[in-house]
DNA sequence: GTCTATACCAAGATAGAC
DNA sequence: GTCTATCTTGGTATAGAC
């Protein structure tokens, strides 16, 4: 394995880390070197085009995290509804959970997405929500009609997402478990509409 | 009237606009001077404090704009319930369409709750949610138990939040308006809990 | 191919002019 | 009291050393 390949995939790790924590335009790739011990000069050998490529790299492998480790979970047709909730959810649980800050796509949407010049980074994080409102809706299937489906995905995307805008600003989790707990029971509630 | 206070007042709504379109890490000094048509130098005359300030000030103003416009309408005792939320209803809406870019407050919480040196914001946003969900549970009283009014208060402002927030990126206001919609709902649903 | 000293520029802030 | 020329820092990016 040539040294390249783990150091940048270092790179992209720590500056996930970091852009969830503060953000995309309050990181600096000093800030990243530091963190990764190398000279900031060096980091343009990994990413020739710059914080917007690594911003671009990150973004792609949150959203293919989520995507292959999380959402796929609604789709495996041999399981029940409720037994892929309770994966999906406990997916959900240990990613918020076990680290420092809150969602990184939830705060690049915020922070780019109206960005006069280029809103470059938005493809990626409307995609990631698409994937989530999908893989949620499948779940609601069962207990509704498949519009009443979507609709109730797209409720407790926005409940979750802001969850976790609340868990963060109070370091207290009861926001973002109460979500969960609404959605458990909305998947257990058939629907009139 | 001294010159001072309308052109400080004007960097004010300025920056305001400027902060929830491009975030507060992503607005400069220049930005805001360009905008206002005055030398970036000139910006310390009214803020001799900085940027910093700046937002202190920006933050307090909304915050305090909410509280009195319209927070402070469900506290009106006189009112029913139900015209006090469309009165609410319609406050938020016209201030939330009737701008560019989202929620200066779920962005900045976002922002600067997590950064490592000084979240010398943290407390005016946990002011405005905490005010926001005090004056939808007073709405929620007749409903339910005074612990299901909180409850049912939260979710609301997560499911708004969250609504903003997918309302900014896919630039379609549908999502605040479900939100809105749902909140109606759970208004007019007496609930077991 | 791997890495770093250095250049350049924009940002925040000050000292001091009017 | 009002305003601006200028300094300093820190950020991105490159030219070029090893």
């Amino acid at each position: 394995m040539p040294a390249q390949k783990t150091s940048k995939e270092r790179l992209i790790v720590q500056a996930m880390q970091l852009f969830r924590r503060q953000g995309y335009y309050n990181t600096s790739i000093g800030d990243l070197s530091k963190a990764c011990d190398i000279p900031k000069s060096h980091f343009y050998y990994y990413f020739p085009d710059g914080k917007e490529q690594l911003m671009d790299e990150v973004l792609m492998a949150v959203r293919d995290y989520f995507d292959q480790r999380v959402f796929q979970i609604a789709y495996k047709t041999e399981q029940s509804p409720e037994s892929k909730w309770q994966q999906i959810r406990q997916k959900l649980e240990r990613i918020f959970m076990n680290q420092q800050g809150g969602c990184i796509m939830g705060l690049t949407a915020l922070e780019t997405s109206f960005v006069p010049q280029e809103p470059r980074f938005v493809p990626a994080v409307r995609n990631y929500f698409e994937e989530m409102i999908l893989a949620f809706a499948v779940l609601f299937q069962p207990v509704s009609s498949p519009e009443g489906a979507i609709l109730l995905a797209q409720r407790s995307v926005q409940d979750l997402q802001g969850g976790l805008m609340l868990m963060q600003l109070y370091k207290d989790p009861q926001y973002f478990h109460q979500a969960l707990n609404r959605i458990e029971d909305s998947l257990q509630t058939p629907t009139q509409a």
